[in-house]
DNA sequence: CTAGTAATGTCAACAAGGCTGACATAAAAT
DNA sequence: ATTTTATGTCAGCCTTGTTGACATTACTAG
């Protein structure tokens, strides 16, 4: 399990030594970070966190959306989310209708004002992202989105799918 | 900024439209879940978090480590890692030596019993990371690392490539 | 129609792990 | 001799996660 050398059976698979899996580990430790901090900078400022961050975006992704569904793409307790979205809602960011065809769920909407904050916010992050990808070149973000659905739980792997085709 | 296509000044530099960068974003989200989730899982049976493993992966990394080098690579407050310092040396992982030249500086090293925990962190998340990179192939390995180094604040470039370079 | 199940909300309590501010100590540096 | 540095520690606060319990409403199956 502590080999130098994982695995030499194909042509050029003698790439994965622990050290390289280190270094892997290390660069997505501190990519998260730099991913991360520009929106919390921005967030800090009013009273949200990251967690507003995330049910903002994806609200803003699929709107409409029942909390159910949110809660499965945020994978988090319902009393976490509710405890957000409260928020959201009170400070009018966020609109919940009651369903039409099934009445107990609610679908969820950012309001104007919730749709100015998305944008601020993904804008930084957009920003920062933007400027990775042309840094690194078409190529290497090809291999970075490849490694990345790779190292997904098969079931986020399956959710993160269907949003991304949900976009085109 | 809220271009549909983003830039249009290169040869192939047509590929970063917004859906493509939130696409990038949303594939950040979901890998860093599966990221942290197996030695997670490892660290919630013991009364242990998230903290304390990037504690003794960078203790293991880098043993004698004082506490303000540690300080600086986590990036979090002295009152926050002192906390889980404290449990660590308390349970008997971590040992806490007074510097030979500097006796202000404690220097920092993983216990035997350390180490095995340590081992059993960063082989789960190795087992991922190694499985990852094989489904994706060393070219898109390399791009994923380009693409990493490039999100990161240009400090913690610096960190992270000092710690790259000395485990040559 | 009734019983069961599903979707949601809410209350309470708790824990991890961030943060700030203030203060203490020892040792190095000036 | 004074100041600065490295570290530890106490107290308190916040966000965001958790569990468990319970209520409401409404769809669904029998």
């Amino acid at each position: 399990m502590a080999d130098t050398r994982a695995s030499i059976s194909g042509e050029s698979l003698l790439f994965l030594t622990d050290e390289q899996l280190r270094q892997g580990i290390e660069a997505m430790f501190f990519a998260y970070r730099g991913f991360t901090a520009d929106p919390d900078r921005i967030l800090s400022d009013m009273s949200y966190g990251r967690a507003h961050h995330r049910a903002i975006h994806f609200i803003n992704r699929a709107p409409g959306t029942t909390v159910n569904n949110l809660l499965n793409i945020l994978g988090v307790t319902k009393q976490s989310l509710n405890r957000v979205l409260r928020t959201l809602v009170e400070d009018g960011l966020v609109e919940s209708r009651v369903g039409q065809s099934d009445k107990r769920e609610r679908h969820l909407f950012l309001t104007d004002a919730g749709g100015d904050l998305e944008r601020r916010l993904s804008d930084a992050q957009r920003a920062r992202m933007r400027s990775a990808f042309r840094d690194a070149g078409p190529e290497a973000v090809a291999g970075f989105r490849t490694v990345l659905e790779a190292m997904m739980d098969a079931e986020m792997q399956r959710t993160y799918t269907r949003l991304k085709e949900s976009g085109l």
